[in-house]
Formats: structure tokens, sequence, C-alpha cells
DNA sequence: AACTGTTTAAAACATACGTTTAGAATGATG
DNA sequence: CATCATTCTAAACGTATGTTTTAAACAGTT
């Protein structure tokens, strides 16, 4: 009975693990084993539970991604409803914080996984034997939501400037998200790591003025 | 003869051939075997050469390392001396202008391996294992003369905030280098991929605005 | 208690990996 | 031509890899 409360699910734990070796490490670095070894289950539950080292790791995406988006996409709601009420229109800086503070304060947060989640997704960008394309068509379609207010916000703008440079702010981030322990030696130990506030509000305030 | 000119020299062929397989994926998904059969080249040259897969991995950097930092240095030079004879301080765009154009340039050169180059250091950045900590270190010099010519266009700045951003820009240039492909897909077909030229100063001018 | 579907276990499989070794070819130098 | 270090080749070594297989353990139901 005990028993089954520390080992929680298999399943879950071998996604807990194996998003945290991914994080750390390119999916060709991290084995099966070494998954299977800290999770402490045997060799075969990756295959048993997941079909291959490919599904696993895709299902490790799958499980947090919908939430990761949604959370974008409700703090643009928000931010929409709060303008309307105030009778003014929605800010560039609203916007770019909606896009930024999720993933930013999933970085930080105290929930086991949500902060390794963020960094495996820096990583799994740059994965393509993952078909990471289709792992970025789900935030495609978050832009796109996105891209009418930006449009509001700077009429000038053409479509196109406007996915350059959305594209560019998730540059910063996702770069600010996987080098973060990097500043410090960068800076010759001058910065400090920040709090998850304090590193957002850099990172909106960058992008802001680049927009 | 002719056999000795197209064969070039086995030690750079497997440089040229390994710098373009770990452009495209991490430092373990690529097999010594890949890159001796691709080179054409006996499995054991590798090891004869390189000593180890990493010792491979760091020479392939090294290679063209200094020539871009150097390149770097050479263009702030150039535009310390400018200005000077203009008598004027100089400029913001000037001096991001120095840290983007090499590598951005470098990305669309015709010299074969220079544009993969640039990939692969962008990759190289996330491998942990290859101690690439040390690859950052001369980086970092390059940036630590960059730094008092944004104290004195910056004076309001703190250091602290110029290296924030500097990391900042930085991270543009790589995500943008990293997933180029991308904003094709992203903004639905949208945005062509521009010239260097355009790319370059599509980053100067986001960056500039967010310093 | 017997049956049933699900989960875990241990072992084996076939292949791919980085590296080493011993020797042949090569090419310049005496 | 003989000598020598350098370069290249083929084969093997030992290990690590992802996956499959076979069977045991388990939990819930009738």
């Amino acid at each position: 009975m005990p028993k089954k409360l520390i080992k929680q699910n298999a399943r879950e734990r071998i996604l807990d693990v194996s998003e945290k070796l991914f994080a750390n490490g390119s999916f060709a670095s991290v084995s099966v084993r070494s998954v299977t070894a800290t999770a402490g289950v045997n060799l075969s539950a990756v295959n048993y539970y997941f079909g291959s080292k490919q599904g696993l790791f895709q299902a490790v995406y799958i499980r947090r991604a919908t939430q990761m988006n949604h959370e974008r996409l409700h703090m643009l709601h928000e931010t929409e409803q709060k303008a309307r009420d105030e009778g003014r229109e929605v800010t560039l800086r609203e916007l770019i914080s909606a896009l930024l503070t999720p993933p930013i304060f999933w970085l930080c947060d105290v929930r086991p996984g949500f902060s390794v989640y963020i960094r495996f997704l820096a990583r799994a960008y740059l994965e393509e034997a993952s078909d990471m394309d289709h792992v970025l068509r789900q935030e495609v379609d978050v832009f796109d939501r996105f891209v009418p207010f930006f449009q509001q916000v700077k009429p000038d703008l053409g479509v196109e400037d406007i996915y350059w440079r959305i594209h560019f702010t998730m540059g910063v981030m996702h770069h600010t998200i996987s080098h973060l322990h990097r500043i410090s030696l960068l800076s010759h130990k001058a910065c400090k790591i920040d709090t998850a506030a304090q590193t957002r509000d850099r990172l909106v305030e960058f992008c802001c003025d680049g927009f």
C-alpha cells in the first residue's frame, strides 16, 4: 500500500526522469537505460508504456505543452478583457508579457517538473530527429492568435515584420532559458541570477523596445 | 597527382564533413563512422588525427573561432577609427553591428564551410559534454572589449545591464541562425528568407532598440 | 479459488558505437 | 636503392545501444 504511494505511477515517474535528462542532454545522449535506472523501473518499461524512445520523447513534450500554450492564451484573454474594461487598447508590453510570462514563470516554478520542462522545450527545438516541426505547430497556432493584436498595436508594421519580431522574441527567451547559468560566467560574476520576475521584466523590456 | 588535389588533405576533409554533421545534429547523434564514411576515409582516421571524437569536435570549433572573433574585433576597431576621424562617438548601432555582422555574413558566405560553421557554433553552445564553457571563454574576451564602448554610449546603464543585454543580443542571433528555416513555417510562408544583409539589418534594428 | 487483463521482471538479441591494434602503403630523405 | 617517419587500411575488441521475448507477479472480478 505505501509502496504504491512511494513508487507512484511508473509511467509518470519515467516521464519525470526523462524530462529532466532530456532537458540536460540531447536526445541521442540520453539512453533508455539511464532513464529506467534513475527512475527505478525495469528497462523494458519505456517500450511498454511509450512504444519506443521516440514515443517517450514526444510524450514528455505533450504532457505539458497544451497547458503551457493555454496559459499564454488565457493571459492574452485577460489582458484583452482588462484593456476593454478600462476603455483602452492593449499595449505592446502586455502582449509580449503574455507571450513570455508563462514560460519564464514556469522556469522558476516550485511545482516539480515545470522548471525542467521549459529547459526541455528550449532544447527540443534543436532536435530534428524527433519531428519537432510538429511540436512547433502548436505554438504557431498560439502566435496566430497574437498577431492581430500586434497589428493593432503597431499598425505601421506588415505581417511579415510582426512574424520576424515574434521570432526574435522567442529567440531571446529560449536563449535566456538555455544559457541562464552562463550570464554569470559571461559577466565575470557581476550578474547574479535574478528572480523569475526580474528576469521576465528584463526580457520583456528588451523585446518591447526591439519590437 | 590529381588524386592529391581531389582528395585534399584527409584531415581537412574530416573537419569539413564533421563540421557539417555536427551543425545538423547533436554530438552524440553524429557517429564517427558516419563522419569517416561520408568523408571517404578510414574509420580510424578520426582517432589518428584528433585522438578522439571529442578531440575532433574541439578541432572543428577551433579551426575558425579565432578568425571569427578577430573579425569582430577588427570591425570594432574600424568603427572606432571612423568615429574618431569624424569627431564623434561610436553609435550603439555600430557596436551591435560589429557584434552581429561577422556571424550573420558568415552564415550566408559563399566560402564553403563558413555558413555551416555558424550553425555549428549555435548548436555547440548547448553541448555540455564537450566542455563548451571553454568555448565560450574566447567569446567572453571579445565581449569584454566591447563593454567600455557600450558604457560610453549608454552611460546610464550599469555593467550588469550591459552584460544582460549582450547576452540577449547573442540570444536573438543564435536563435535566428539555428531556426532560420522555421520563420517560413511560423509565418505561413509569409516571410521569405532574406539575404544576409537584410537579416542582419532586421537583427541589428531589433537589438538596438532592445538595448 | 479460478480467471483475466495489466504491469513488472530478467534475459537475450541484434546492431551500433568509440577505440585499438598490427601491418601495409606511401613518400620524402639519405 | 634503402631508410625512415608518416599516413592509411582492415580487422577486431569490448562495450553500450534500442528493442523484443518469455514468463512471472499482481490486482480486480466473478
